[in-house]
DNA sequence: TGGCACCGTCAAGGACCCGTCAAGACGGCG
DNA sequence: CGCCGTCTTGACGGGTCCTTGACGGTGCCA
């Protein structure tokens, strides 16, 4: 969850401001001062700052320059100050964004939104590892036992799908539609031929499958198998 | 030298840009329509975009979705609409910052640098090294058997976007789009010639490629040595 | 017990994709 | 104007992948 820092010497609004944003969402700290907001900064490491240049303790400036001495998390000033000068000493301090009140809320979750994305990192750890093999969804690669080893694109679009969603149930449906389009939900072969490829490719035992698993009339299911074991089953 | 690409339909104010943005010492692009100025972007690879909404052939909205769709490059919106259901549509569509006209020259100079601060990456080690040839990113060279060796424009992009992302498959329509632009999506014959040339001066063994590897259908993947770290954090 | 629906398996044909080569188009430079 | 490096475009052979149909097995129900 996103972890927002408010800071503004109202108490009015700082209320205000945590019922909007948790409404969204988000997990807010408040601040009514600079140095209790630098202290809750670095204790909380906020992934954004929401921050009123009109301070009683500090110049806003310098409440900037004091986070930015140690993060680089989005700075989002709000200020009633129109003048250009302000708005340009708050940029190039380190801000991020400078709003003027009165302003929407709408548009401040747009900015904080905006704020967050820029932040964000771009790479995911989109790896899913299972007992015997490991799927990396985002250099799209797949190994077993140590050795990489190939999906063609049909497969590994299925087996996409399905991994994205662990544990839950990917109707016939769903699948078909996914892969070949909307004009193919009818032709469960596919479905079936294709199933068997990633099975013999990936399961231990493609006779019992353990990790792709068949739901009579409805769809499959990927299921990471850490609790699960599958002992012989006596036939 | 930081590259801005100016859309805007009036001329006059595209001109009074340029004039402005050079004399801060950026280099400056203009595009007056939503068509070239993707073409634009797409030929010239801007570090920022300044984007005025009202454009004559397309919705502004449109040419961020066209921008995002290929490039993270910060875009500031230039608009004399002040609603916040505009603002809210455009920095969700992708955008970085809106500035509603008129604006402040130095304003909108504070926050072209806050945007270029942003996206500056932390550079890291800009040399690849394999058994049999090494790629210095930043220097824009590439080395084997202690010799130099010469890429043309186009087999160096495609060599940067692959080496970039070791170990990660990239997407035909990635490269197309990084290399050729957005309108090339369809044109797999160029990866095809290309791949060729770079595999006849880079692979050891041109016919059995060992570094640039093909996944049919989806791809091409870089694939680093052998002793290779294979840990390098992508940033 | 027989029939039906659904699933897994297999193999063959054809469509599609890839690597390769070479000729023509384009643009910069002398 | 002519040369040269580079990019574009088309064609072809070979290989991979997708589609398609048939067959057997299994569980459910009459």
């Amino acid at each position: 969850m996103t972890r927002i820092l408010c800071i503004d010497d109202e108490p009015r609004l700082l209320r205000g401001m945590r019922v909007n944003l948790e409404a969204r969402g988000y997990e807010v700290d408040t601040a009514a001062d600079g140095v209790s907001a630098l202290d809750a900064a670095a204790a909380r490491r906020p992934d954004v700052v929401l921050l009123d240049l009109g301070l009683p303790d500090m110049d806003g400036i310098d409440v900037i320059r004091g986070l930015r001495a140690w993060g680089t998390m989005p700075i989002v000033v709000l200020s009633a100050r129109e003048l250009e000068p302000d708005k340009i000493a708050a940029l190039d301090a380190g801000a991020d964004d400078y709003v003027t009140k009165p302003f929407g809320m709408g548009e401040l979750l747009a900015r904080i939104r905006a704020a967050e994305r820029r932040a964000a990192p771009a790479d995911e750890a989109a790896v899913i590892d299972t007992p015997h093999f490991r799927v990396d969804l985002a250099a799209k690669r797949i190994s077993r036992d140590g050795a990489d080893l190939h999906l063609t694109p049909t497969e590994w679009h299925l087996v996409e799908r399905l991994v994205r969603n662990p544990g839950k149930l990917v109707t016939q449906r769903a699948l078909l539609q996914d892969v070949w389009g909307p004009r193919y939900e009818q032709e469960t072969n596919y479905l079936r031929v294709y199933m068997a490829q990633i099975r013999r490719k990936l399961e231990p035992d493609p006779a019992h499958p353990r990790y792709f698993l068949t739901e009579p009339g409805m769809g499959y299911r990927f299921e990471p198998g850490a609790g699960h074991d599958a002992a012989g089953s006596p036939r």
